[in-house]
DNA sequence: GCTATCATTTGATCTAGATCAAGTGAAGGT
DNA sequence: ACCTTCACTTGATCTAGATCAAATGATAGC
């Protein structure tokens, strides 16, 4: 019987967003954190076989999560973290006026759930965009085991800053950026990650409704879709419905200004003014 | 010799931002988180004596940062967190064009540089408001340290955790709300978190310009300065230059209709369908 | 295959809030 | 005490992007 990991893997480029085709069945299924293809990019540390065999027997797998379907509500109590296999999720809040904000997209290898812990409740929800399939964590065995593996907590801890740094650009984007910025941020990003995870940086297909895109980059629908023609007739990309090919990705980065640490030129002497 | 504990501690309400009027010798302090009176704050956990003690011999005492001058810049090498202890600090990054972007102001009892972690480098600069005291808390000493103290390296993601949710509500601010509401928001939490410190929930000064605080909700000075007016005018509260007495505090809070939980309302039938 | 529903596109307005342009007032340096 | 500078306020205009309004195309259920 062939493991997720391996459906994954023979995925075609651009195809990772469409709904798996085989049926596996659960008990057939084991974690083998060892043999998973995203091993690399949701636990990224040097584990031994020991250590990699404590936490594979701490993952659990849970039943394909369909479209449309939550992983977890917002108000959940929170006991597991969540690593994505395949399929794609979105992560959002919703107000008193049940306006839903949408804090991100997590694609395969991405972890989700770190937010929750300090209040032991899920502050976001997370719900499937397409069929998605992910491990199981159980935080409480998770951070008992940090007390066994050196490494583990600092990992944990690097994780959740990186978070905190990609979420501060997001916040430079919302507060400045002109909406084509923030579009072409949105798309290198997307582009970025899917290299990353060894698919076509330039043809993608987009797992988010306009809408979503729209509501996580604080714009209107009607823009976004504007903003799409925009770039086709500018030869930035091709887009035809969720498919866009990158025609010309360096304009597009430059497009994104994005909040890079603008390498450290120190020689200004504005810097100790008080502001 | 009086610490800087006891001097924050008389500080009368609504002055903490006032600068220092006594001079410290720096050799004659130490730490002793046992007795700061911001313990609770930035490291509540149940420590025992012992653990105390591990936790005051790594934490080191700087000399104050004067207005205008930074703790550390972006790029620098990541070495240490801080706790801060009297005054206050904002926390920048700067983009390609040199823009600065405000990620958030920093009171006593807080710890600032969490999002360092993953890269070793600092990803934001912290400048003082005003003159600021800290506590310097060397990471890798920390971290050793977190392997001694069991609850140590959870209270350390649990407060990024926090900060993480911090950052969702100011990203839906950010992307949906109206100005009005951005400004009401940020008072509201200000009062809070003064509030949390012991000082007076309705009446306190500003450190940072109004400058400073158009960046940080993405909006331009001069609007900050009409919705003061606004707000003056409709009797929220009076503001002078940096004071700000706050008037109908609950008036305030409808206004920043902020991104609470929306408190579990389960019975909606609309949760499933897909977006 | 047919139809209802929903997502997306495109065009026409409208407006919240930015930008521009003067003042005014505080604070700091000499 | 005076001057310079810089933070803040207030008013007038301008515009990026929202909202409103159709039209079109895709998708799911029957």
């Amino acid at each position: 019987m062939e493991s997720l990991d391996s459906i994954l893997e023979v995925n075609p480029i651009g195809r990772q967003y469409m709904p798996q085709e085989r049926i596996v069945k659960l008990e057939d299924i084991r974690s083998h954190c060892q043999k998973c293809s995203l091993f690399q990019l949701c636990m990224p540390m040097g584990l031994g076989d020991g250590d990699l065999n404590k936490l594979d027997k701490i993952i659990k797998r849970r039943r394909p999560v369909e479209k449309g379907e939550y992983l977890y509500r917002m108000g959940d109590p929170f006991r597991s973290m969540y690593a994505v296999r395949a399929g794609s999720l979105k992560t959002f809040t919703t107000d008193q006026e049940g306006q839903e904000q949408i804090i991100g997209f997590h694609l395969p290898g991405e972890l989700l759930g770190l937010d929750a812990i300090s209040r032991s409740v899920h502050t976001c929800s997370a719900k499937a965009l397409e069929t998605v399939s992910v491990c199981e964590i159980p935080y409480e065995r998770l951070e008992a085991l940090s007390q066994e593996i050196p490494g583990l907590s600092h990992h944990l801890l690097s994780l959740m800053s990186e978070e905190l740094q990609h979420e501060h650009c997001h916040m430079a984007l919302l507060a400045r950026a002109p909406v084509e910025s923030r579009l072409a941020s949105f798309l290198v990003q997307l582009s970025e990650r899917f290299k990353d995870r060894g698919y076509s940086a330039t043809e993608f297909n987009l797992s988010m409704s306009r809408n979503d895109i729209a509501n996580l980059l604080g714009m209107a629908v009607e823009t976004i879709s504007r903003l799409f023609s925009q770039f086709q007739e500018q030869h930035l990309l091709i887009v035809e419905r969720k498919h866009i090919q990158i025609l010309d990705l360096p304009q597009l980065q430059a497009l994104s200004n994005r909040c890079n640490p603008a390498e450290e030129k120190d020689e200004n002497g504005t810097s100790y003014s008080a502001s």
